[in-house]
DNA sequence: AAACAATACGAACGATCGTTCTTTTTGTCA
DNA sequence: TGACAAAAAGAACGATCGTTCGTATTGTTT
């Protein structure tokens, strides 16, 4: 890895813990700059735009996810022990508290939504993405013979999303005790309600 | 209503639109005075500080979803029917274009769950009380015999926040066709399985 | 209408914003 | 080691930030 490589994966590592506290819009040049111990213009130069230093925390943040949470479970064979497992991973990924209280994805997600551009279709897109992976996994459940032939997919994916939310709110925002465990309890009821 | 807080008011409502754009976080006082047609300072009186202003839109934002949503329901009577009141005004209050593409108090949670402080401690607090009405209202449910009497109350207050930030998240950020109709088909398999 | 308080304005403050230059210091590789 | 490219620094740009102050303009009330 190249010195400038070197330190570009600096930036976005404390670009990425900053954007947890302030959100991704309200990242600073010079903030980051002084919290990595070198100059605006320096720093500036590896993204040529602020816009662009964005976009490079939401890929980063994109890649940490994929292989904290997707890559993993699709090792895992067999559709509910992968449902199980990117459940896992995600309640997983939530809890890191270097990164945030809560899914930094989502919360850009929700920062981004009322405002058009590159930044916001790029989020849009891999929430999608996201979405589309428990379809898959959801899907296969089925084809195994596990879950209801007749199962409607989609709906299934909205329920995950939602019991996943609510870990992120119950857990983020409102601290609470029991967060997991409700997480769990919900994630357990929608697999049951599901199978054959 | 004195002149003072005739423009109050109209400070507030641009600020909440503008806060339903970029966020409670990045309002900034020049752009609402530009956007009331007054001055910097003049609009600055009304509140003392930046963060006076803020928490001023939150508990005016707070007042809305009262009026809007909590109200309304509280007049039905019977458990199960307040519940539906609940989620229809709930749904109505997300689809509201004139606040945002979503639930803009959740959107602030979500905004300041890592920034310790007054207005912090403001939003988690009424996220919590929102939670609360859905839980008393279950229990009402469960008094009156139409829920099951050993229903966990803590987890359908759960399923349903769940249910309610998923339609957020499909509605606002992914712009889904089908978000109201899975909702509704989510909130109803929740009453459905919480029946007697 | 006179008097007083409420409201708004205009100018300025130091600070920080993103960005553009030029210059200097570094890495890298023949 | 010398040569060239890559990386970092430094200074400055206009713009905007939140805030303060003194002054003018308004509302409101006797």
């Amino acid at each position: 890895m190249s010195k400038g490589e070197q330190t570009r994966a600096a930036i976005l590592d404390a670009a990425i813990k900053e954007a947890a506290v302030v959100g991704v819009g309200a990242l600073s040049i010079g903030n980051l700059a002084s919290r990595t111990g070198m100059s605006k213009s320096g720093l500036f130069g590896h993204f040529g735009s602020k816009e662009s230093l964005q976009l490079a925390v939401m890929v980063q943040l994109v890649e940490r996810f994929t292989e904290v949470v997707v890559l993993p479970a699709l090792k895992v064979k067999g559709g509910i022990a992968r449902l199980e497992a990117l459940f896992e991973n995600y309640t997983q990924w939530v809890c890191d508290e270097t990164l945030s209280r809560g899914c930094p994805l989502m919360s850009i997600a929700f920062e981004l939504d009322a405002q058009p551009g590159p930044l916001r279709d790029y989020i849009v897109g891999k929430i999608a993405e996201r979405i589309d992976v428990i379809s898959r996994v959801a899907q296969k459940c089925v084809q195994e013979g596990a879950f209801k032939k007749d199962l409607d997919i989609e709906r299934f994916a909205y329920a995950y999303e939602g019991l996943t939310i609510a870990y992120m709110s119950y857990r983020a925002v409102l601290n609470h005790s029991k967060a997991k465990e409700m997480a769990r309890a919900t994630f357990d009821n929608l697999i049951n309600s599901s199978l054959k």
